[in-house]
DNA sequence: TTAATATATGAAAACATGTTCATGTATTCA
DNA sequence: TGAATACATGAACATGTTTTCATATATTAA
């Protein structure tokens, strides 16, 4: 592997953003298509400024990508790495334990 | 996917776990093998007292695996699934980007 | 232009986190 | 047992982050 260490920073920020569950729940809903900022309100069930203000990260962070249309804004997964590493950690989690310590 | 509210904080938790740079360093340093605490300390340059408050951390999370060999303790991976999540980190982060905005 | 809808943003409050320092516990060896 | 090595832990400080509230901007339609 050997990363440099503004790699391994750039990486630790990315897994940081998604380390919040509500932004978590905005990213997975973002995973299968676009969704608009008013969906992923009503989804979470957090308020319009709260989403508003972890979009900006997520899509500063390009792990989110916005498109408007009309009076609406879309937000979807940026790309497929992004796609792969949650469903990799969802399987993570969904395993019962790889050792016996339970 | 769906994934229950619990799931959800879960792996949040996993990913806001990664999100440190000295933690993720850790994590990245036994990825292939177990190390020993003092190791890391030397190989990511903070203090023993840090990496092992992190490392109490990343155990209780599951994320990193305690053995200990005498007077010294060992970390490494829990599982393959944690590799595999940073390995895709890895491969977004070296990707120019995939879109044209850059 | 005005009104209505949809989203974004700045500042402040409330809360959480990383780090250090000092000290405690475990293990080995003489 | 006592000394040395290796790791763990509690408390405190400093810094950061999430969230809310009020308000601003953008787009559409009348």
């Amino acid at each position: 592997m050997a990363l440099t260490d503004d790699q391994t920073v750039e990486i630790a920020e990315i897994f940081r953003l998604m380390g919040d569950p509500t932004r978590l729940k905005i990213l997975i809903y973002c995973l299968d298509g676009p969704v608009a900022v008013g969906d992923l309100a009503r989804l979470t069930g957090a308020s319009q400024s709260l989403v508003s203000h972890h979009l900006r990260l997520l899509r500063a962070a390009r792990i989110l990508r916005a498109e408007r249309r009309g009076k609406k804004v879309y937000y979807t997964a940026a790309d497929d790495h992004i796609r792969t590493v949650v469903g990799d950690m969802i399987d993570h989690v969904a395993e019962p334990t790889e050792d016996g310590e339970d």
